[in-house]
DNA sequence: AACTGTGAAAACTTTCACAGCC
DNA sequence: GGCTGTGAAAGTTTTCACAGTT
């Protein structure tokens, strides 16, 4: 069993470039060499080669690549043509910022529902959003076709919802909940976790980050 | 230059294996195997042993690890004895949010202040904290002596706002903006961000995650 | 018998360095 | 001259497998 799957650091990083390609078109700067992309993305350019390299040959040599044509490639890797229907699940504070947070919507994930098991958000619109009861979850999955599925509930209901998203036929799952989610293994599922991030920082805090600190960034790379 | 430096995947677990066995205290376990822990983290029981040691030898052979004990040696290692104080920046749906996640406070990152720009924020109280303008940040930081920083504002005055922070001279930054941020090297940084997120999503739904599913979790492992 | 701690092997990721092209 | 694409080398992380302990 070898390669053919790409790691999840190689994906992160297209992500990043992907964007940093799109402050470059907003500045009409059209030809990009990986270096100013390594820079910008705190990789070497060798990396960036690498990572897009893993995928085709997207780049005219002497020159770099082509923003314009480099986005599309990697959106296309990414499977970002076009966009993913999002059913969010809990209107708490963190559904509640998610369903204002505008760079969903136009980085291709529209949140088509929402539900709640509290009656006082039951009914209400939030951010254009209607929040319906949790009994209609699967209901309105089936019929907007929803895809991914947010996790926004405290960490006790979280297991039992994502057992219903599964059921109802979303594909992945993005959750906020700090619990590792059982679900049936077709299902792709991540987590955003605050205090595990803020832990991290302890951790180099308290430990490492003096000596040891792997510099990147700025500094000149790649056949130097 | 070898190692010292413990991978950030490999704390990341340790985070973890800490939240799991506050569990196992709730529920009065006082003994736990590399095995039951890695059931439940989705690694496996070598890697458990192999991660706890990295930092040293904390079990009994031939029984476990003591629950109540590892707890302590796990805070100790990520630098969790003790509470860290936190200085919020940008009191938006995020921020709110975050003022209102009692887990924070619960887990050793209290927030001690909170400040904003928008005038109709400031002077207010969110969930207990008091807004105040922007321009107090350094003397809040200097006066509550804030170690870590978060950064809940757009991503246009993300930098401006780190630059400030390291200025004042919090030792940490976590930052919710979708930006690099440069700062001095013994600052450490991380970024949370939900589009990523979704992206890493997308390209497991589009592409992979079919096949080549390295299955974890239950299944047995070690000594097969 | 159950389970840890750990060298050694395997797998994977990153970096190097250079041939090839513009 | 500048830059990509890529094998090969170096480095890192994970897994294996077993000696050692209770």
């Amino acid at each position: 069993m070898t390669q053919s799957k790409i790691s999840d650091s190689a994906v992160r990083r297209l992500s990043l470039y992907l964007r940093l390609l799109r402050e470059f078109r907003a500045r009409e700067v059209d030809l990009v060499s990986s270096r100013d992309l390594a820079a910008r993305a705190g990789a070497t350019a060798a990396q960036v080669r690498k990572d897009l390299s893993l995928f085709g040959s997207f780049g005219k040599r002497g020159r770099g690549y082509a923003v314009a044509e480099l986005i599309e490639v990697i959106e296309g890797i990414l499977g970002l043509r076009g966009h993913w229907r999002v059913v969010l699940v809990g209107v708490g504070k963190i559904g509640t910022a998610l369903l204002g947070f505008r760079d969903l919507e136009r980085r291709g994930f529209e949140i088509v529902a929402a539900v709640d098991t509290d009656e006082r958000v039951i009914g209400t619109e939030v951010f254009g959003v209607r929040v319906s009861p949790l009994a209609e979850l699967g209901r309105l999955i089936r019929e907007r076709e929803a895809e991914i599925g947010i996790v926004a509930t405290p960490p006790e209901a979280a297991q039992e919802v994502a057992t219903k998203l599964a059921a109802a036929g979303v594909r992945g799952i993005l959750s906020f909940a700090p619990v590792k989610l059982s679900v049936p293994k077709e299902i792709c599922v991540r987590n955003v976790d605050v205090v595990l991030e803020l832990e991290g920082l302890s951790y180099r805090m308290a430990a490492g980050w003096r000596e040891g600190t792997r510099d990147r960034g700025e500094g000149a790379r790649d056949r130097a």
